[in-house]
DNA sequence: CAATTAACCTATTGACATGGTAGGTAAATG
DNA sequence: CATTTACCTACCATGTCAATAGGTTAATTG
């Protein structure tokens, strides 16, 4: 299940591909457009500095900008870097989970197989690919 | 992300197609196979039972069998039974939601796409195609 | 019938995540 | 210096997850 973290993040991604990109865009105009709470957004927006995905500056005319050019972009990184993880299960999540039970498992190779598959779908998939 | 309940189901319902379909085998056996504390999978199976996914009976020489040919059952409808739905975002899983943004939503045209994949994924899968 | 086995039922718990809200501080600009 | 806007800290209510605990009912067997 993918959470408001990761999903309006990709939203906020998205208002600023299309609201174009060198100038900064204020919070409160993303936060209106798409119908978020702002004091919620600056949550997650502050992440996705941090993560590297935007850069924000303050004062007048400060705001939110993008840091590449939209096309280079995959969703896959932006919904990992907000979810922790991409991956299905507990086991593949975390890196060190040592699970007694890896060598029998019946499961986990369909878990893997899974992981894979969610990983090539939003890999593969660009930010400019949800732009019309 | 997959939790502890369609997991457990998962294995329950491998041990019971591996450990011999028309005996009732004892849930306390299962537990101590699949190394999982019995108390909890109490209230899996339960839900089980009354998923219709097995059958149990109280008493000597009780325990819980499956109610179908091992080879019936699909994994979908396992994990579905159990997590409650497979659809990776809320405006997906709940029948009843209504988006106000449905129209205009940028994202869910790729969320429509992923939750396809993910249910093509697991009802393809049949309970028997994890057994070696 | 009594003992045993095993499902079934109800309640409770601790930890954590989710989805926020509230209020204040720092920085940039005119 | 006033305004704008990002940034920071703290808090909270609700829900889910993953169990645990203890008791009751049902079926079989000696």
């Amino acid at each position: 299940m993918i959470s408001t973290r990761g999903r309006y993040a990709l939203r906020v991604m998205l208002d600023l591909a299309e609201n174009d990109s060198d100038k900064y865009i204020p919070l409160k105009d993303i936060a209106e457009r798409q119908e978020i709470s702002k004091k919620y957004l600056e949550i997650i927006v502050k992440d996705m500095v941090t993560g590297g995905l935007i850069a924000g500056t303050s004062g007048k005319g400060g705001g939110y900008k993008l840091t590449r050019a939209p096309h280079d972009y995959t969703v896959g990184e932006i919904i990992e870097l907000m979810e922790g993880s991409l991956s299905p299960v507990a086991c593949l999540a975390d890196k060190g989970y040592a699970c007694t039970r890896k060598k029998v498992c019946q499961t986990l190779p369909m878990w893997e197989e899974f992981d894979k598959l969610i990983h090539d779908f939003f890999y593969n998939k660009k930010l400019t690919d949800l732009i019309n």
